[in-house]
DNA sequence: ACCTGAACACCGTTCAAGT
DNA sequence: ACCTGAACACCGTTCAAGT
């Protein structure tokens, strides 16, 4: 006689997500997840094949947000404001969810790791963003340099690495305003004059 | 009656170490260091005070390993080749150690994490060259700048998060020198004319 | 079909008892 | 002083038995 479900893969990974957030990656342990969503622990075994599947799922999940945000970031037509545009919605959806956010870019194992095709959505505002400022041939390595900074930046910053004082938001200002300058193809006439 | 020691702090970090960069911090288990070093799990409780205060002393010897390695690596006098070699330096130490450098950077819970001052040693040759090349007003910014980069760079390198083709090393070589010149108080000739 | 208790292997950690 | 076996609480995972 067929039972009803008495929860979902939604449930499993929303429960997943939060759990995360609050405890980090030790604290996320089936037995929790279980007890949230109000089964034993062996019943999740029915939705994801084991933890490092339900870690992918929670990934996956995260990583389709940061691409929603990002894709809504970049709108204004201008390359330079554009490029502002996605490091600050980048960072502050970072510092958001910073657990999720960690795990976004942690050595996982390869069972946890998210599909590629999801990496490339998430990529393709700032492809598309670095490819308009530095020109197409070198919109690639444009993009690689933007993204890493902004990676390393609120990477550091969640870590808890910045900690010779100054100001964080200072810095991250001087490095978008650098970081654009240096790719773009053509100078602008402010580059020139503060340059001088 | 006093027994021998049969075993010392220093193996246990060095055990610690090889099992962390071969297994991954997940494999770190107290149970594996003791079976290396020759002694039960409760033994080395004598020796640390848990798992995360082992980490910890991992993570400080590796940050001692990067300090020297960054202090010898700076040593042309030109600010802008300096730079450079302390990217190299760094990168190549991060794709040897990516276990240990992984956990340099890793949200680690509060007593795993390394003391301040080693982390003020091994940004100081940065800083050093950093100011150099921006002058003493941007220095802190500018620092911040090349070590988000570097670190974001190499970090995402070793997530294999770079999977939409191209050349990793160019994106490298490309990104190294876009940020040299970005942070410059005064551009060079070769500047002006690549930027022509 | 889905859920569960029982079970197994493993882990971190404590502690009394050994030398 | 240091080391150990035994023990406890916890974890991931499997599986036969329930509905």
């Amino acid at each position: 006689m067929p039972t009803p479900a008495r929860t979902s893969v939604d449930a499993i990974v929303a429960a997943g997500r939060s759990i995360l957030e609050a405890e980090g990656l030790d604290g996320l342990t089936m037995q929790r997840v279980a007890a949230v969503v109000g089964v034993r622990p062996p019943s999740l075994y029915k939705r994801v094949r084991d933890r490092w599947a339900l870690v992918r799922l929670i990934v996956t999940d995260v990583a389709a947000e940061l691409a929603t945000t990002l894709e809504t970031a970049a709108t204004t037509g201008d390359p330079r404001a554009d490029l502002r545009a996605l490091a600050v919605a980048y960072r502050a959806f970072a510092l958001a969810h910073p657990e999720a956010h960690g795990l976004l870019f942690a050595r996982l194992p390869e069972p946890a790791r998210v599909d590629a095709t999801l990496n490339a959505r998430a990529a393709e505002p700032i492809l598309r963003t670095a490819a308009a400022l530095a020109g197409p041939d070198d919109a690639m390595e444009a993009a690689r340099t933007v993204v890493a900074w902004a990676n390393g930046f609120v990477g550091m910053e969640l870590a808890g690495a910045f900690r010779l004082g100054g100001d964080v938001d200072e810095a991250f200002d001087y490095g978008i305003e650098r970081i654009t300058r240096s790719i773009a193809a053509v100078e602008s006439a402010e580059d020139r004059s503060s340059l001088g």
